[in-house]
DNA sequence: TGCGGACATGCAATATCCTTTCACTTTGAT
DNA sequence: ATCAAAGTGAAAGGATATTGCATGTCCGCA
């Protein structure tokens, strides 16, 4: 079997990022190919794992959730224990949208949503600072977001 | 008609957040309502713009968008036609995931997605650092994504 | 060049699901 | 208690997904 996508492929990718609720028909025609090949195919590329999941985008700020964070965190100690602690507990953290290991002057970087900018405050004193081997954080407010995750150009 | 959502529309939201190609009936099962109701219900999330919408999540690795960057910016100048040019640059560059404007050390910080570090180079002398008004970027190559995009919880 | 197997495709039939209609029930205010 | 508005469930119709099958295509191999 060809582990390659071809053009029809990568339509059929887009247009289900672009709307995960496109009926297969619907993607059949836009792709020109009949509606059996075009369901045997979005098949594919959900067994093999080209499309992770769908998700529907709840608007944050309906749900209480209009305040957006960025932390960069520095840990005491750089040992792989240390990281997997803080790996772990951020993990099971729901507020945390994202958690990235970089390279450079922090150790991590989170994306938070919360209420507001109160309930940060408390979040922040409550359980950021209290992470395994957290050292130092810093925070960075978002005043404006221009973009918010986007969708995969490719 | 009330604004408020009760616990069913709650689920509902969860539900779609997890797998937005949830079919209804399947939904109106696990949420303890008929079809019917389920159906109107969801409609009505639509509609009143809770879900914003429902996309597919391409696994980047897949489709040669590996390696995830985070990028700290500073302008030159803190005018609102500084801010308005170069958030309109980084709205029309399709590998900016993130771009939001923040209270801090930066400006701006930014979430790339590219095929790799050497790509990530081209683009930063080729694009980056040509933005409008632009006077320093910091670069965070992450070297490990523990949660990406994790699902609003509420 | 000819042959055979694996694969992809389209058509058509089947099964499943969505969506609307209608009558009934609940809710809330007077 | 009464009325109006909104919500609810059951059923029917229509649209959709899904599968089986025959045909066509490509590639390796003799």
């Amino acid at each position: 079997m060809s582990a390659e996508l071809d053009k029809i492929d990568y339509k059929i990718l887009r247009l289900l990022q672009q709307d995960g609720r496109t009926g297969n028909a619907e993607i059949a025609k836009r792709v020109n190919v009949s509606a059996a090949t075009c369901h045997r195919r979005t098949q594919r590329l959900f067994e093999d794992g080209y499309i992770q999941n769908v998700r529907a985008q709840i608007a944050p700020d309906k749900v209480d959730r209009g305040a957006l964070v960025m932390v960069g965190v520095v840990l005491d100690r750089s040992t792989p224990e240390s990281f997997g602690a803080f790996e772990a507990a951020c993990r099971a953290l729901p507020f945390i949208l994202d958690c990235h290991l970089v390279a450079g002057d922090f150790d991590y970087f989170l994306k938070i949503r919360v209420r507001d900018m109160a309930d940060f405050n408390h979040l922040h004193g409550d359980q950021l600072i209290a992470l395994p081997g957290v050292r130092q954080t810093r925070t960075f407010f978002v005043m404006k977001e221009v973009v918010d995750n986007a969708p995969l150009a490719f």
